[in-house]
DNA sequence: TTGTATGTAGACAATTCGGTCTACTTTTTG
DNA sequence: CAAAAAGTAGACCGAATTGTCTACATACAA
């Protein structure tokens, strides 16, 4: 992999997650990261080509970060108490892997771009099934609801906090809900 | 209230719903609506001020749609059903109040405008408090955090639906999780 | 009748958009 | 060393962007 066309992903990714698709133009990407337009052009036919490839990039930094918040869990409530705190710090940009909360990339992506069945959209389902997976594979218990409730009150509690501001209410609820549903 | 301007923001609403705000040019409006360019900046000073006329539209539909939704629960246990099964009914199309299911749109809007202190993003925190508010309307206990779960549910079912699409299993484990809650 | 509101079509300006291209320089590698 | 690969700056293209402006038409109420 090229140096500038990870610099290139990467400043992509930032300006896209903070601005939206739309609300940045190449020629910003290319002002910030400092790479001459050819060169961009030489590692991606298109604008989309740059944004599947930073869709890919926070995919894959998004995985391993939940992986390894997950890894030490001991049982499920230990699963859900640790994916609401990690989300909680988040929130209060203590993760720096994950950058400046601006919500759900994803999430946010979907929004401009209508086409269900568009690549863009269906990299963003993908990435939202890999999440749900890797709780999956966390939680003992066979329990497919728990699962999925658990996922539901993760990708709440990530728009909350992105539209109505970071609260600590917001991750106590969570666990809450969690304890309420494993009995 | 002018029948062209009402046209303007019913046509903007539903494009920008559809396609992000960026996505969507003044002249796109004006062509689908048939009206003048002149018109519209006669009614308004700019684009950012029809999208704030059409934030306000939806505002008032949605919550509108919301309270007769809610209206008839007679304990916090139909209050949580028939808000899920009303969401159910949005996601399948089936509410023609609200149009084609495209998410939320104060979300998508959010993830186009990083300035959380502008006035569009002020807008999108107004209305999710009041939706909060419509729903801590109809909870017959004090419980607030069973309004805060139930919000949380509710924002990630809506975008659960329209990333991933998945509808029937959705709103029965929010219906659940909110059994669980409600002991 | 005569203003005044509100509407029309569309040219135009200034800027930005994504993307191509030429000509040149630097870095890497066999 | 020499060839190939990867980089640079930036002019340029056609289309699209938001917003202004001129000139004119229609509807309605005092």
């Amino acid at each position: 992999m090229s140096k500038k066309r990870q610099l290139l992903i990467d400043t992509a990714l930032t300006l896209f997650y903070s601005h939206g698709i739309h609300g940045i133009g190449i020629n910003e990407i290319l002002k910030v990261s400092g790479v001459a337009k050819r060169t961009l052009y030489s590692h991606f036919t298109s604008k989309e080509e740059l944004l599947l490839a930073a869709l890919e990039a926070r995919h894959h930094v998004f995985i391993q970060w939940l992986e390894s918040k997950l890894s030490n869990a001991k049982n499920d409530l230990e699963v859900a108490t640790q994916l609401f705190e990690s989300l909680a710090d988040w929130f209060d940009n203590n993760e720096p892997l994950l950058g400046e909360f601006r919500g759900c990339f994803f999430i946010n992506t979907c929004g401009e771009y209508s086409d269900v069945s568009c690549e863009i959209r269906q990299l963003c389902e993908q990435h939202k099934s890999k999440v749900r997976q890797v709780i999956a594979d966390k939680i003992s218990s066979d329990n497919q609801t728990c699962v999925a409730t658990l996922s539901i009150l993760m990708e709440g509690a990530i728009v909350t906090a992105q539209v109505s501001g970071k609260k600590a209410l917001l991750i106590e609820d969570c666990i809450n809900a969690s304890q309420a549903m494993l009995h």
